[in-house]
DNA sequence: TGTACATCAGTGAACGCGCGTTCACTGATGTAC
DNA sequence: TGTACATCAGTGAACGCGCGTTCACTGATGTAC
């Protein structure tokens, strides 16, 4: 039954994957190991093959989906016309796209909550994300004084994280759009 | 066994303030109903003599957090002598005190993420507390155009719940509470 | 006001279920000679 | 290059545990007469 060291590797990348996309779907404590390795055809057993526990994976699956969400806004930052990269990502980051990409997106919305619950290896990895994820904002945002930059571009984070949040909380489409629109819009004269 | 009107009305109220401060401080899905019960000295079986349900317990417990949190705002524009009303409550609400009182404070911080995944009732419960929120922040701030308040109001109330959020997500003592001081200066000028 | 009876708050055990983790085992892969 | 053996990815069952919910039961409270 082993498998090649490619294959190792590749079914290790497969389970991060997953969990990343569960983990945001469901939340930490509502996904089980099953719900990680049944889509992949694998049972329980093996997932301590790849991982010493639930614990390092919630680590991991954090910081590769943050990895690809800053990459994600570069991305849009290049692709986009809005006025400056800063607002491009802002744009991308508070949409009703980000909203309802329950599967994907930026955990720091999908799961912030879980996050400031969770072991301390996960926390670290989510902290670095966050300044990793500030940093790039700062560095698209206007000129300012440096200390300013960083200080606006955390605030807008905040604020773009609590209004994905909220958006996905408030029931109702239109009140949810609004909350998206408004922080949308005091950002981008920021 | 059977206890008078009275003693049964009190367990209950005991029943929610014992469940608000366990969601908020392990979470929703983490807090068992025996974590809330025996508490109180109270066998699980009994919560289903005042609850149909956890959900149901949730929904209230929510609710009831919610209040408090606006009367706890509300009391402490009054008792300051910051700016404006609408100054006092960021100063409340984006405080290291907030972010270190895990038993307590604003639910949608305290569990957003697990919020926006809850059951439709206690979802339409937080949108209206959210809405409860804004309203008393637009109604302390300066005078603008009723809308623009508004709005105002909805922007800076995710700004506050994603700083508290993250805050709690920050190891670091020094970089959690410069999220806090950096949003509650950026929304000191509005 | 007194009595008979229905109500029901709370108990404690049980229901079925899923959790994270461990472990003996299988058999193909990797490695040392 | 060929062979013998160690490694280890994955299986499937089991571990102990806690979950939300149900239920028969107890006995004090509430109510109807």
């Amino acid at each position: 039954m082993r498998k090649t060291k490619g294959e190792t590797a590749e079914t290790r990348r497969r389970i991060v994957e997953v969990a990343a996309r569960e983990f945001r779907l469901n939340g930490i404590q509502a996904t089980g190991l099953n719900d990680v390795m049944s889509p992949l055809n694998l049972t329980q057993g093996g997932f301590y093959r790849h991982f010493a526990s639930k614990d390092q994976l919630v680590a991991e699956a954090c910081s590769q989906a943050m990895t690809e969400v800053i990459e994600g806004l570069t991305t849009a930052s290049c692709n986009s016309q809005a006025a400056s990269g800063f607002a491009a990502m802002v744009e991308a980051y508070v949409s009703q796209a980000h909203r309802d990409t329950r599967t994907g997106g930026c955990p720091l919305a999908a799961m912030g909550s879980e996050l400031a619950r969770a072991d301390k290896q996960t926390r670290a990895a989510a902290a670095q994300s966050f300044d990793d994820l500030v940093d790039v904002l700062a560095k698209h945002m206007a000129d300012k004084p440096s200390q300013e930059v960083r200080s606006s571009a955390v605030f807008a984070l905040a604020a773009m994280i609590g209004a994905v949040t909220m958006s996905r909380v408030v029931e109702d489409s239109d009140a949810s759009t609004a909350i998206l629109e408004d922080v949308k819009q005091h950002l981008g004269a920021m």
